[in-house]
DNA sequence: ATGTGGGCAAACAGCCGACAA
DNA sequence: TTGTCGGCTGTTTGCCCACAT
């Protein structure tokens, strides 16, 4: 009985620090944080979608122009926090933002804005519950290689087969569950432990569970894999693994909840209308003053990923030609937690809010997708988000769209390409309009490295 | 096991029509909302420390001053709706308010903004949960006076006596529960279906629940007793009750938690920060344009009534007189849900934050406590709180305070005062220098009744 | 390979009066 | 008057396997 009982270390207050696999497992493959101290790209109108969606509310049409905040702002990255609600478990980071001034914004690219971004743990597995996995009458149905792969091993000289397990979930509290292998046919189940769980965290049929089996010195083990990364490539990641299994292994526990039907959330502290006032003029009041800001980003609260990598949006607006009638795929997350690829057709581009965000990159491609299942799939997509096909146009364009971008005279054209090759709509004429006095965009540096892209 | 079932009446999104009796017990005695359409005093400076309060934060001093915003707002109330958290049952209002120009603000006040607060209902009762209640192992005793007064009658020629309660909380969900008077010695209980509405609103020892005794047409009510009111006063007020008692009559049931340590609360959608630019941002762009604006008021969030009827403010802050030394009474609520008054005296008069909040009257008062438990009652009130007592000072002030009112000269003295009978701080002295251009104040107005007050 | 259901024992929920504060 | 407890059911939880998919 004693097992049954999580030990919550309750530690109100700041988090100290969240593990970073199991906070991108939770959060779906497709999001990435950027790195700290990197230059990002941040998208007042996206943060805005965030906040309606959470809200459940239309940004209202009264709301006042912040006629001096641009669509988009170039910061630095100072901080970024993982964090998680300590009631649902749902994952959010906390960024904090510093506008930066045309000199800074024109600084070549430095190798952590260039750096992939981070992967998913590799020694995971995501199960999605059916009903006998959250029913009282049982237990836990382990998928046989899952088992294997993040469990440690059992005992198979024992009848039956079974031990404890101990894992920590995103707030570091531990929950021991009884893994044992039984049943005619043999199989993986987690018994006593589970339903309080289960009931602890209000799972449901058709929510996931995520195992994770983590090195707790993983920054250690970075540490070594940067200075050994010879005798890594030599022996393999098992033998790094072994390396540290005996003692400092630890089993991670997350949770993703099904895209219910969202519940209402009118928050009951401040107005929709507030809060989309308020981070405008926040943002509004870091850009004029140059200071910072903090933002949240919640990846599975919307689909607006409203702060890029800032060399990611300059390759796909500046580096990327794209046209009405092209084809693209792009990633989406499966219910699995893995990812697939759609494919579909630009059908036309446009600002989205020609009013409010005249000439923003924000969602300006209108796209339409192949499989009859794309009602789920939004209607418009930014730049950056999709991989255009570089095979000829499904059909041609009713017109050309091919204006002459106008780059700054007397620069070399960029990577053999003529400035002919870029096509632009008119509301995408002048992408710099919103870097007054920049002169050679920092991509156009000698450091800049395309290929690492 | 039917009986133990909630008729859960799901009706997601827009609350319809909340029981106004139900909210008001669950508000606690203390807190009265304004009457729709009257004219109301905003105090962005209150409404900030609701914010802070919910969100764990206190407002940093980066935040942008709006220094065209006034620390108090006249505004009409336009709109006043309850709510309650779907998940808590925490109660909250909403409010539409627009601020008034000069002359709106000089006209004469109305009846209803004379009127009385809405009072607490008669008919309930409300008990603090004993570890005996919330445990899993019996019911609910129900104190015998409170039995007798809002259950409705046994039949206690059976053996037990015993009856079904259909209670109905903030969300209109049904609650039944088997009444039953047992025992020996005899008492009223709760059995069937008492632990199921434990689980379901999460109940634990400390926590209070109310029982009301409503009547369903409440307004046919008010209505009837307006027209009757002489039939009314010669009948009783039971005459009445019994009229609509056998089948109109309705059990209300509420829940008002205990002050537990607030659970860190960092709301994951917007940082405190944007939050707090966002309401100063949304009143002073309402103040700019004289255009409606949002708000959410909640009373057992944060000790911070920011919407106060103009008559209350008025009446505090121009017709009565202060200084330090006095001694004054203040309400505060008991642990049981009823009032009582604390005394103390005044040991200063000054700005709450002179700098981002000069010659503002909220908490504008320095206040010692009598009492030794005195820590948690907070050390500044405003004026609209107090009762000063007319007795003479504790002790001589160190200095007079006493200083003249540039009061508009030509008028009548107000109601057989002189001008030198009020007292006011250098930075209470001019309380209209926020409304420019005003002249003869609303309650100079003939149509103004101070025997209202 | 794994979801569901019957059988079964142990644990818990929940109704009762006794007692004491 | 009312909070808590021991006694005593009836229901639920939860471990086991069989069986079906």
């Amino acid at each position: 009985s004693a097992m049954a009982q999580p030990q919550q270390q309750q530690q109100e207050g700041e988090q100290r620090c969240l593990n970073s696999e199991l906070w991108h497992a939770c959060a779906g493959p497709l999001v990435s944080l950027p790195a700290v101290g990197s230059r990002v790209v941040y998208f007042p109108q996206g943060h805005s979608e965030q906040v309606a969606a959470s809200t459940n509310k239309e940004v209202d049409s009264h709301i006042p122009n912040y006629p001096n905040l641009p669509p988009q702002l170039i910061c630095q990255l100072h901080n970024v926090t993982m964090h998680a609600d300590a009631e649902t478990d749902e994952v959010y980071a906390q960024m904090t933002l510093q506008p930066l001034g045309p000199q800074e914004q024109k600084e070549p690219f430095l190798p952590i804005e260039l750096g992939a971004p981070s992967k998913q743990p590799t020694n995971y597995f995501c199960k999605t519950l059916t009903a006998s996995d959250t029913s009282t009458h049982g237990g836990f149905s382990v998928p046989r290689r899952a088992a294997e792969k993040v469990f440690p091993p059992l005992d198979f000289s024992q009848q039956p087969p079974a031990q404890e397990l101990i894992a920590r979930d995103l707030h570091d509290n531990e929950w021991k569950f009884r893994h044992i292998f039984r049943g005619q046919p043999k199989r993986h189940l987690l018994t006593t432990g589970w339903s309080v769980f289960v009931s602890a965290k209000r799972l449901v049929a058709g929510d996931s569970v995520i195992f994770i089996w983590s090195l707790v010195f993983s920054f250690l083990c970075s540490y070594l894999f940067f200075f050994f990364g010879k005798i890594h490539r030599i022996l393999g990641t098992d033998y790094f693994i072994h390396l540290f299994r005996n003692d400092n292994n630890q089993l991670l526990l997350g949770i993703r909840r099904a895209n219910r039907p969202q519940t209402v959330m009118p928050s009951s502290v401040l107005s929709s209308d507030s809060m989309h006032i308020g981070l405008l003029a926040a943002a509004a009041h870091a850009a004029a003053t140059n200071s910072r800001f903090t933002i949240f980003y919640n990846p599975r609260a919307s689909p607006s990923e409203f702060v890029i990598p800032m060399a990611k949006y300059v390759k796909a607006v500046y580096h990327t030609r794209v046209s009405v009638g092209m084809r693209f795929r792009m990633l989406f997350e499966t219910e699995e937690s893995s990812v697939r690829r759609y494919m579909g057709t630009i059908t036309g581009i446009s600002d989205l809010d020609p009013v409010r965000w005249p000439n923003s990159h924000w969602r300006s491609v209108k796209v339409g997708w192949d499989e009859s299942t794309a009602g789920e799939r939004q209607p418009r997509v930014s730049l950056w988000e999709i991989e255009p096909l570089t095979t000829f146009p499904m059909y041609p364009t009713a017109f050309p769209l091919r204006l002459k971008r106008p780059w700054p005279s007397g620069l070399p054209p960029l990577y053999g390409m003529k400035d002919d090759d870029f096509a632009r709509t008119p509301s995408l004429m002048n992408p710099m309009m919103n870097f007054p006095g920049l002169g050679a965009p920092p991509w156009l540096q000698p450091s800049f490295n395309p290929s690492m892209f």
